[in-house]
RNA sequence: GGGCGCAUAGCUCAGUUGGUUCAGAGCACUUGGUUUACACCCAAGGGGUCGGGGGUUCGAAUCCCUCUGCGCCCACCA
C-alpha cells in the first residue's frame, strides 16, 4: 500500500467517521458485558459548539473509547435541551426582525414558530460533535422536548403534585421584565453599580415635624406601606405610635418598630415597600401591612404610579427625584455602590416581585442527595473532591425550588383551572383525566373540557433535564425495562462546575426520588475554558475561537490533544492555540515513525542484532510501566496526565531510543524478529492512543494490520499489563546517562557523529554492562574496553562512581581538564560532608526510617568512591 | 460580612503518609546541528530562598500560626 508522505487529516478524519457510523460500533445494546455509559449533558438545541464543549465532550470521547477498548459495553447517549428561556428569547428576536410580536401570537402560532427554529438549527450542534470525533450512539439521540421525554416531565409533576410536594405559592420571585419571566436565583447575577442614596423627607402626620429615611430606589415609595424604625433606637421614640405621609402619593402609613432596621444604616429609618422587596415582604407578612404593586409586567409603572404611569421604572427614578427636589422632599444624595441583580440572560435589572407560581418542596427530597456524596460511605464521587464543600453548602441551605416560568417553550404546566378561585384547579397528566378529577372535586358531572383552562405558564427547563439520566432510557414511564435496568446507574458524567446545581444536584435528587438509586458514580467537574487573560470566552468578548475552523487548522487529534495538554480537572483551563499546534505535531511525529518502520526492508535471513533485542525488552518494561501508570491516572481522572505518559512513551522511548536503537545501517534491511516486534510495539502504542487521537491511530493501523470490519482499532483490545522490569529500566536509565556523556565531549570537542571514537571504562564490580552494544551504536563508539587504570590523554566524565574515558591525542587542554575535575571534588567533597554531618547525627539515625539511613550511607559510599577517582584523575594529569 | 480553596521555573501545572528516586514535567528560552522518518526535526544546556515571616522536628514545598495577594460559593442591610 502506498504510504503518503504527509498526512491529510481532514480527508482521513471523515474517511474513519463514516466508517465506524457504517459499521456501527457506536452503537450499543444490552448484552451480558458489563456497561459502561455516560448520559452527555445535553447542549442548547440551537447552541452552537464552542470551547466548552469541546472540551467537556473530548473528555467523555476519551472515556467511552477506553471504555470500549476495555471491552466494556460502551454508550455514550447523546441530546439536545429545549433551552427554554434562551431558545424562547432567540425566537421572539427573531419573530421581531420580521416585524411579529410575540405578544400577537397564540401559544400555538408561537410554538409553531419555536418548532421551526428547532427544527432548523436543531441538531447543528451534534453534527459539530461528529468532526471532533465523538462516538455518541446517534439512534439514541434525545430532545427534551420529544413526546416520550415530555411525557416523562408531566408523569413527574403529577406525581410530586399527588405527594404533596408541589403547591403554588405568591412568592417574591426574580421578574425578568425584558423576557416577561421569573428566574431562579441562580440565573440572576449581581453586579456592583454605582448608584445613589436618596435621603427622602417624610411629614408626620398631624405635626410639622418630617423625619428622613434613605431609599436607593426613590421611585418605589408609591408602594410604600409602613415606615419601619428601631425599637431600641433612642431618636425615635417620638415617633411610636405615629403616622407618616409619603410624599407625592400622599399616603398615611403608620410607623412600625422592628429590631429588623440597622441603626447605623443611613438614618436608621427604613421605607416599607411590600411588593418590591424580599425583606420589606418579610416585615409585611409579619406587620401585616397593605401590598402595594406599583409595576406592570415590563416594570414600567401602573395606575399607583399615578402621573409616571405607562414609564420605564428607571426614568421614573431621574424624573421623581427632580420632583421630590422641587418639592423640598429631597435632603439630599449621596454616591453609593449597591449591588445589582441581573438577567443571566438579558442582562436586564431583575425587578422582585410577588407573582403566582409553582414551587417544589425540598427539604426531604435533598436528603438522599445528602448522603450520597458527603455520607459516611459516599456513593457518588465529585472530582475534583473540592467541590463537595460547594455542593455541601447549597444542599443544606436549599430553599424550595420555583419551577414554573412565564414561558411558551417547555412543557406546559398540567394544572386545569375550573373556576376564578385560588384553589380552583386540578392537576392531571391529560385534560380527560383532569375533567374527571374536576367532575369529582367540583360535584359537577356537568362540567366539559371547554370548562377546564390550562395553566399558562411552562416548566423549567431543568425540571426535564434533572430526569435526564432516567428519561433517555425511558426509565420514568417504564421502569423496568432493559435499557434502564442495564445502563442505570450511568458511570461517568462529565459537566461544568457552573451546573453543579442547576442540574447535576437536581439529576442526584431525582435519581433517589424515582429510581431509588444514583444517577452516576462520579462526576467529573472540568474548568471553564479561559483565554490567555484568564478571561472567560464568550461571544460578547468575542475572544472564543472558532471550533470548526480550530479543527481544519489542526485536525480533530490535534485539537482534542491541545485541549486536553493542560486541563486538570476542575481547573480552569488556559487555552492557547499553541497547544493545538503540539497536538498536530505529535500526530506529525507518530506518522513519520510508522513512516520509518514501514520504510524498511525486512530480510528473512539475518539473525537479530542483540542491541535490538535488549532495546525492545526495555521498551515492552517502559510500556508496562506506562501501562500502570496511565491506569492510576484514569483512575484518577487525570486525563491530561494521562495523555502526558503516553505523550513521553512515543515521543522519547519510542522515537528517540527504541528507533535509534533498532534503526538498520543506511539502506540496510531489518531482520524480521525485530520488524515484527516493534510492529507490535507501535500496535500497542496506537491502541493506548486512541482514546485521545482516534482518527490518526485508525489510519495507521489500517496499514499495519490486515485489517477486517472486525479488527478497527476503535474495537481493538487495550493491551494486557503484564509486571514491570524495573532493573531493567534503571540500567537503561544509567546507560542513557553514559550516552549522553559521549554527546556532550562531542559536542565540546566539535567530534562529528559520523566520526567513531574510542571510549574506555576503569572496570568495577558495580558496571553492568546489559546495554554496552546500545550505548557503542548511540555514542558510534569503536568499542568498549574495560580497563583497570586511568587512560592518559583522555577526555573524562564520570556517572556514580564510574569513570570513562574517550582518547584524543593532542586534543586535551591540561588546565581545562584540572580545573573540571577541581570543580566537581569540591562539589562532591561538600556534598559528602552534608551527608556525613547528617550520619553523625544520633538523633538522625535513631529516629529515620531504616531505608532513609541506608540510602545516606549510599550516598556516603558513593560519595568517597567518586572522590578518589577524582583524586586519582588529578594525579595523573599533574605527572 | 460568612464559608471554601489557591500561591512551586518565563507560562501552565505535578509533587501521595514530613525522609531513597525531592525540588520535577510539558511548553517557552539559549547553544550546536540538514549524513539515513520527521526543521511540524535532533542533541545539549540554563533557569526556582517552593508568596513573606514565625513555629514544631534530627529533618519542612509538605504539619501549625500569622501576614500578603488572588479565585470561587453563599448572604447581600434600605
Amino acid at each position: 500500500m502506498q504510504i503518503p508522505s504527509k498526512y491529510d487529516a481532514s480527508q482521513v478524519e471523515n474517511k474513519w467517521y463514516n466508517y465506524w457510523m457504517k459499521h456501527n460500533y457506536f452503537h450499543s445494546e444490552p448484552d451480558e458485558r458489563e456497561p459502561y455509559t455516560i448520559v452527555i449533558p445535553p447542549p442548547n438545541v440551537t447552541g452552537v459548539l464552542h470551547m466548552g464543549h469541546m472540551l467537556n465532550n473530548t473528555i467523555q470521547d476519551v472515556l467511552i473509547r477506553r471504555a470500549r477498548l476495555l471491552g466494556k459495553n460502551a454508550c455514550w447517549v447523546p441530546g439536545t435541551d429545549h433551552a427554554s428561556i434562551a431558545t424562547e428569547a432567540k425566537v421572539v428576536a427573531k419573530l421581531k426582525e420580521q416585524g411579529i410580536d410575540k405578544n400577537d401570537l397564540s401559544r400555538e402560532e408561537f410554538l409553531k414558530h419555536a418548532w421551526e427554529w428547532t427544527h432548523e438549527y436543531g441538531g447543528v450542534i451534534l453534527e459539530q460533535l461528529k468532526k471532533l470525533g465523538c462516538s455518541c450512539d446517534w439512534e439514541r439521540t434525545k430532545f427534551t422536548m420529544d413526546d416520550d421525554m415530555s411525557e416523562a416531565v408531566i408523569q413527574v409533576f403529577v406525581d410530586l403534585y399527588n405527594k404533596g410536594l408541589i403547591y403554588r405559592g405568591y412568592r417574591m420571585v426574580n421578574w425578568d421584565p425584558e423576557a416577561k419571566t421569573t428566574l431562579s436565583d441562580e440565573e440572576v447575577i449581581y453586579e456592583e453599580k454605582q448608584g445613589q442614596l436618596y435621603y427622602l423627607n417624610y411629614k408626620i402626620d398631624g405635626s410639622d415635624n418630617t423625619l428622613t429615611i434613605a431609599t436607593t430606589r426613590p421611585e418605589t415609595i408609591f408602594g410604600d406601606t409602613a415606615i419601619c424604625i428601631n425599637p431600641n433606637d433612642e431618636r425615635f421614640t417620638h415617633l411610636r405610635g405615629k403616622k407618616a405621609i409619603v410624599p407625592i402619593c400622599n399616603r398615611v402609613v403608620p410607623i412600625i418598630e422592628d429590631e429588623y432596621v440597622d441603626v447605623e444604616f443611613g438614618t436608621g429609618c427604613l421605607k416599607v415597600t411590600p411588593a418590591h422587596d424580599e425583606n420589606d415582604k418579610m416585615l409585611g407578612d409579619k406587620h401585616n401591612l397593605e401590598v402595594v404593586d406599583i409595576f406592570n409586567e415590563d416594570a414600567s409603572l401602573n395606575s399607583y404610579g399615578l402621573h409616571y404611569e405607562g414609564k420605564d421604572r428607571f426614568v421614573v427614578r431621574k424624573e421623581i427625584v427632580m420632583e421630590l427636589e422641587e418639592k423640598g422632599f429631597l435632603l439630599k444624595t449621596e454616591n453609593y455602590i449597591n449591588k445589582v441583580g441581573t438577567s443571566e440572560r438579558t442582562k436586564a435589572v431583575i425587578e422582585p416581585r410577588l407573582s403566582d407560581q409553582w414551587f417544589l418542596k425540598m427539604e426531604e427530597l435533598v436528603k438522599p442527595a445528602i448522603k450520597a456524596v458527603l455520607g459516611e460511605n459516599p456513593e457518588i464521587k465529585l472530582v475534583p473532591k473540592k467541590f463537595e464543600n460547594t455542593y455541601r453548602h447549597w444542599m443544606e441551605n436549599i430553599r424550595d425550588w420555583n419551577i414554573s416560568r412565564q414561558l411558551m417553550w417547555g412543557q406546559q404546566i398540567p394544572a386545569y383551572y375550573y373556576g376564578a378561585g385560588k384553589e380552583d384547579f386540578v392537576v392531571a397528566e391529560n385534560i380527560e383525566k383532569a375533567l374527571e378529577l374536576a367532575k369529582q372535586k367540583t360535584n359537577n358531572p356537568q362540567l366539559t373540557t371547554n370548562n377546564l383552562r390550562q395553566d399558562k405558564d411552562a416548566l423549567d427547563t431543568w425540571f426535564s433535564s434533572w430526569l435526564w439520566p432516567m428519561s433517555v432510557f425511558d426509565g420514568i414511564r417504564n421502569p423496568e425495562n432493559d435499557d434502564i435496568n442495564y445502563y442505570y446507574p450511568t458511570n461517568d458524567l462529565v459537566t461544568g462546575p457552573d451546573i453543579l446545581f442547576f442540574w447535576v444536584a437536581r439529576m442526584i435528587i431525582a435519581g433517589y426520588k424515582y429510581k431509588g438509586e444514583k444517577p452516576f458514580n462520579n462526576v467529573y467537574l472540568t474548568g471553564l475554558v479561559r483565554d490567555k487573560q484568564r478571561r472567560k470566552m464568550s461571544k460578547s468578548l468575542g475572544n472564543s475561537p472558532d471550533a470548526l475552523k480550530l479543527i481544519e487548522e489542526y485536525s480533530a487529534d490535534g485539537v482534542r490533544v491541545g485541549l486536553l495538554l493542560s486541563s486538570a480537572a476542575g481547573n480552569d483551563l488556559l487555552f492557547d492555540e499553541a497547544l493545538c499546534q503540539q497536538g498536530k505535531g505529535f500526530g506529525n511525529k507518530i506518522w513519520n515513525a510508522f513512516r520509518l518502520i514501514e520504510g524498511w526492508e525486512i530480510d528473512k535471513t539475518i539473525p537479530q542484532p542483540e542491541t535490538s533485542k535488549i532495546g525492545l525488552e526495555w521498551y515492552e518494561a517502559k510500556l508496562q510501566k506506562a501501562l500502570f501508570e496511565i491506569e492510576d491516572h484514569f483512575r484518577k481522572y487525570r486525563l491530561s496526565d494521562a495523555l502526558m505518559t503516553i505523550y513521553k512513551l512515543i515521543m522519547d522511548d519510542f522515537s528517540s531510543w527504541l528507533l535509534e536503537i533498532i534503526k538498520p545501517a543506511y539502506q540496510k534491511p531489518i531482520d524480521a524478529k525485530t520488524h515484527k516486534a516493534v510492529i507490535e510495539a507501535l500496535e500497542n502504542n496506537l491502541k493506548i492512543l486512541h482514546p485521545f487521537m482516534p482518527f490518526l491511530t485508525e489510519e495507521i493501523w489500517q496499514y499495519i494490520t490486515e485489517r477486517t470490519p472486525e479488527q478497527a482499532l476503535i474495537i481493538a483490545k487495550w493491551p494486557k499489563a503484564k509486571s514491570v522490569n524495573q532493573e531493567l529500566i534503571s540500567e537503561f536509565e544509567f546507560a542513557s546517562e553514559v550516552i549522553s556523556g559521549i554527546r556532550n565531549i562531542r559536542k565540546q570537542k566539535n567530534i562529528a557523529f559520523k566520526d567513531a571514537v574510542g571510549f574506555s571504562v576503569i572496570n568495577n564490580e558495580n558496571i553492568k554492562s546489559t546495554f554496552d552494544g546500545v550505548i557503542a551504536k548511540l555514542g558510534n563508539l569503536e568499542s568498549i574496553d574495560y580497563v583497570t587504570e586511568a587512560i592518559e590523554g583522555a577526555l573524562t566524565f564520570r556517572i556514580k562512581a564510574n569513570e570513562y574515558f574517550i582518547p584524543m591525542a593532542g586534543a586535551i587542554d591540561v588546565e581545562a581538564e584540572i580545573k573540571k575535575l577541581t570543580d566537581e571534588l569540591n562539589y562532591t567533597e561538600g556534598f559528602l560532608k552534608s551527608v556525613q554531618k547528617k550520619l553523625s547525627n544520633e538523633r538522625f539515625v535513631a529516629g529515620a526510617p531504616e531505608q532513609v539511613v541506608a540510602s545516606e550511607k549510599k550516598k556516603e559510599a558513593d560519595a568517597l568512591a567518586k572522590i578518589e577517582t577524582l583524586k586519582a584523575s588529578l594525579a595523573s594529569l599533574d605527572a
